[in-house]
DNA sequence: CCTAGTTTTCGCCTTCCGGTTGAAAACTGA
DNA sequence: TCAGTTTTCAACCGGAAGGCGAAAACTAGG
């Protein structure tokens, strides 16, 4: 019952760590979480450990990410971690504990255990649904500029995108809705940009957008 | 420790199960399955339940699909379930034992406990990767005709696609490799079909086809 | 007020991909 | 040889995505 919790912070992907007190793996990193109660789903279990750790209003996602199981990933009796993927907005800062800290996930401290390779895979994960779901909305705040997004996107997936075409992109799924309002230039000048935020119906995971549709653009029965 | 083992059948999409013979839901049809031992991971846990009931390795393909953890989805005590989708190819027909059989995903027999829902999950796995992902080869026997192939995916999404289309598709993707041979025609005549394969690189899943590709085909770092 | 510089926005063009159609190819059976 | 069947393939179309550059809307400095 991990979560790595994710979030664009400065320009970098960044993954929310606390520092282990005590042996085994003392001072090394780890993800929040902690065990099942008797009478919770994995789901309901995971948001109660996160709460712990930072403001579970701000997260705009989660979803299960995979069982880790290896024998010896703890030393130890054996221990099973259903792992989670959790994405706060990026512009928040939810309080944290002061042992708890956010990381560039490009840059991981030492980390305990396998928790290197959650954190791995949920950046994995964060970036297929990226591209072929409406996920962007978890990473954006209400509010947001085409090129802050476009900042949001080229920070998870690692390379730049283009701000035309993500516009493009987003808008013609039907995800992007103008706020009427815009936000004054900078100090160095420039047209000042309009505000865009996800349409209220894109604020849950979609199905993918698929290749191979029925015929007809109707799904014909066999 | 469940798992949903998928195969096209007869031209539909059909689900190994077997009929329970004690209570609780005696009777009643389930996924195989069974309890993780202490030194093995999940993965390997399932394929060796999964060995009780078909010959594991005619499995072309095993994932994690979820975690099922509802309180009281079995009477008695909590029992956490990580339930896995496998796939069959088609053409196989593994022994199965005396309590197991095939059935239509889309006619289920009375399932026990929250089984059904775990292999409509399954499928709607299935269906989402067999468009964005290369999934098609573990549905696939080693050498298929073009409409062969069509009869598979048709019965996996559940609407017929174009045979045309899909070769395309399949070929683009560099996927598809034919065999150089033919197969005879039918009773009725026609135009002897050409045998294919999928490609040996393709024989396990790939990243799915992204849409926002970085620019110039390169990926320009930050 | 005008001009140079900056940033955003938008239209246009190109390429690529998937959907559709229809004709050609290669067989069977009469 | 001809009609019927099935597979294969070329060609076309529309739509979606990538790329580019001009226009728009600002700041700052003369």
């Amino acid at each position: 019952m991990l979560a790595a919790v994710l979030q664009v912070r400065e320009n970098s992907l960044q993954v929310l760590l606390w520092r282990r007190g005590r042996e085994p793996d003392a001072g090394r990193w780890s993800l929040p979480g902690g065990s099942l109660g008797t009478s919770e789903d994995v789901e309901t279990s995971i948001r109660r450990q996160l709460a712990e750790k930072v403001d579970v209003r701000k997260l705009a996602h989660v979803e299960q990410l995979a069982v880790f199981s290896a024998p010896h990933r703890v030393p130890g009796p054996r221990v099973i971690a259903t792992a989670f993927l959790g994405l706060v907005p990026a512009g928040l800062d939810p309080e944290v504990p002061d042992d708890t800290d956010w990381h560039q996930v490009d840059a991981l401290p030492e980390t305990a255990f396998d928790h290197e390779a959650i954190v791995l895979r949920a950046r994995t994960r964060l970036r297929s649904k990226l591209s072929y779901t409406n996920l962007g909305f978890a990473l954006a705040p209400p509010a947001f500029t085409i090129s802050a997004l476009r900042e949001l996107y080229s920070a998870a997936l690692g390379y730049r995108v283009s701000a035309t075409n993500l516009q493009r992109v987003l808008s013609r799924r039907g995800l992007l809705e103008p706020t009427g309002e815009t936000l004054p230039p900078g100090p160095s000048g420039g047209r000042p940009a309009a505000l865009f935020g996800f349409a209220e119906h894109g604020m849950q995971v979609t199905d993918p957008f698929a290749v191979l549709r029925p015929p007809n653009a109707d799904r014909i029965p066999l």
